[in-house]
DNA sequence: TCCTCAATCTTATCACTGATAAGATTATAT
DNA sequence: ATATAATCTTATCAGTGATAAGATTGAGGA
């Protein structure tokens, strides 16, 4: 199987990227495996040779919206080297990627057969933010506190997200920045 | 248009409550107008008799079961007379009444035409959670910090249903109830 | 070079869906 | 009782996911 194919090229990859394309402008509901394959000048039933189903594809898709979205708060972890300051900086990045990608977000977390618990930005999440919060608190809390707490800022910062898709949420840009920030440090954690 | 109208009888009733049955059998996706039409003993296309479209038969849907969702909360506040712990208790009210009925979460919230801003549910946690913020810290903050700290428990909460949403946070019966009002008193506010 | 084989794509077709038009049936109000 | 409006049926349409059968082409081995 080679990657400059016969006939059309590429046609796995084009449809993966004008799936996208199509996500981000029109959202998931109005597409169509037949429109994807005739805006790649294809007939309505060869994207069936390169997946299984709808499913299957839209499967595919996500994982390209996921890697870029673990790699968006990979680079903010890394980044920032105040651990005071880190799950802030963290939970900010994780509800801008939504905030500036609003459509992805129904898109990811509609369909219900995503297994959070596995998903790879929860758990990124979830480590980071149990780490961080026993270098922080150390011996003062045990193990469930800490859990608790890690979870109970996941759901913070999860809701808001969903919050800052809806269109009355999105004001001017760089803003919003500020705006979350000042949201998510007025609990203390 | 009475109620016990002919050759049916009560057919747009019994298509709504065969919807809310439906969905939380199986969940939205593979609802169909015919199949709900066939299980009424009735043609595909009586259905559009009484709704406009497919769409307009699921906001009615939603309605019914948002205005479940508000009787529950209502009924958890005004059974709640202590002011410390009554966010707390509509909190573990909103998580758990998803806990309950887990398809509800994404038909309500999955299909991005809900203006959160305007949901009855959404306004009504927003108003007693500042209401009662305000009781307890009276003069020790502004209106600007309440607001945000309102913001901020409504996206805990929120995000802490979708959580419970999942299988596998959806233990034994009873227990839930305990770990949710864990988690959430896990953060101060 | 030729030939086989697998990958890719087209054409035709199926069942299902949302939706509409035209017409039949019946309740209700005058 | 008759007219009117609401309700329902029958046909039909376009769009969709999906599959089967067959055509086209690339790649590797003889």
């Amino acid at each position: 199987m080679s990657k400059e194919a016969y006939h059309h090229g590429n046609l796995k990859q084009e449809l993966i990227e004008r799936g996208l394309e199509f996500i981000d402008q029109n959202g998931v509901e109005s597409l169509s495996m037949r429109k994807l394959a005739i805006l790649s000048g294809v007939s309505s039933a060869a994207p069936y040779a390169h997946f299984e189903n709808k499913e299957a594809f839209l499967a595919e898709v996500q994982n390209y919206i996921t890697e870029r979205f673990v790699e968006t708060l990979r680079k903010t972890y890394e980044s920032c080297h105040d651990r005071q300051r880190v799950l802030l900086e963290l939970g900010k990045s994780y509800v801008l990627f939504f905030d500036q990608n609003p459509l992805y977000y129904s898109f990811l977390f509609s369909h219900g057969d995503i297994d959070l618990n596995h998903y790879p930005p929860f758990q990124m999440f979830q480590s980071i933010a149990s780490r961080v919060m026993k270098e922080l608190h150390g011996g003062k809390m045990d193990e469930y506190e800490i859990h608790n707490k890690t979870l109970a800022m996941w759901a913070m910062v999860h809701g808001l997200a969903q919050l800052y898709t809806l269109p009355a949420f999105r004001m001017m840009e760089g803003q919003n920045a500020e705006q979350i920030e000042n949201i998510l440090s007025s609990v203390e954690i």
